[in-house]
DNA sequence: TCCGAAGACTTCAACAGTAAAGTTCGAAGC
DNA sequence: GCTTCGAACTTTACTGTTGAAGTCTTCGGA
């Protein structure tokens, strides 16, 4: 026996091997099925780690990053309330007022009590978390067309329906979820 | 004027709301590809909160989940290190020693030194642990069958081979990312 | 007018994660 | 055989997030 006999196999598993474990512990498992859902979450991984990489290049964070894509999405003149800006990113109301605080000295954002209604705060983009979003945006965009360069505008197309068809089903089965991740029920 | 004027719009967007506001600000941008993305962006968002309400119903959370997955993919008899289930999971090594201590509290596995090389440590899966894993695995299945619902054989297929294809050119973009998230460079 | 309730944040304590330093054991050289 | 080096995990200090309690403002009724 010449490999180390007690070491399983410091070996990480590919998404075929992985699949195949499943199902000798699940026969049930539908292969297909899984091969779709797994290829996603891990395909959503790598990328993440992809933009940390170059937004960090930026000086800031993905946390970071969420928050002025939330903002320059919201449109001029790139105003939300912790409140909505928390509930679109899904976090709590807390997580928002300690990020806010953190980006506000940073000089991203601006955070101020409304004169209208003393009970809410507007945090506003500034101009440079504004030129922030562009420099992101630019990498993003570049590494995302990188990304499916090797497929056909027609598979994009059926790729991107497909996509929104099961986006849309999420949804409905689960109407409230675009607000906390935690809002476990 | 009998909506409120200074709320600028307490509207979640859309999917293509959220495009049409980054091409206003950001003209060079492809829109199918920032469909695909974003799609898989939310999506991906969505299902980790369906999963975690799911396996919250067993008691155990979305991070132990990942654990008895990744340990049960090892194959039998279900042991791994702590560095190297780090390294799958993505985690750092103190992480991964915090979240086996609770696991290890809660009987999901146990840990144990290494009797030939007492500087290792093993991991092992309980049959507890083995048990919460196939009823995460039947409830996750389902759930995933039901998503997947609306497309043809022929679509989930194109669907799993194209995501394949995306998850290979990431990896092979940077080949070390199935560690940690936060190896940034 | 005044009081009570509700809404929108903030604060506080506890928990999960990271980075870096510390510990322990095994292996390789002198 | 002793020592030094390195590997594998743990510990420590700090950051970010959660859940619950607290504060402040507004609104509606007595």
């Amino acid at each position: 026996m010449p490999d180390t006999p007690e070491t399983p196999g410091p070996h990480e598993p590919s998404l075929d091997e992985q699949i195949a474990a499943y199902q000798r512990e699940f026969r049930d498992l539908d292969p297909q099925v899984e091969k779709v859902v797994s290829a996603l979450g891990r395909l959503n991984r790598r990328m993440n780690v992809a933009y940390g990489r170059q937004v960090a290049a930026l000086g800031i964070s993905n946390a970071e990053w969420e928050v002025l894509k939330t903002l320059v999405v919201s449109g001029a003149p790139y105003r939300l309330g912790p409140g909505e800006l928390a509930k679109r990113l899904g976090l709590t109301p807390a997580a928002m007022t300690h990020r806010i605080d953190r980006m506000a000295g940073e000089g991203l954002v601006t955070r101020d009590r409304d004169e209208n209604n003393r009970v809410r705060v507007i945090v506003e983009l500034t101009d440079e978390g504004r030129t922030k979003w562009l420099e992101a945006m630019r990498m993003a965009s570049s590494f995302e067309e990188d990304l499916l360069q090797d497929l056909a505008a027609e598979e994009r197309a059926g790729l991107g329906e497909m996509l929104t068809r099961l986006l849309r089903r999420v949804e409905d089965a689960q109407p409230d979820a675009g607000g906390r991740l935690t809002d476990l029920d």
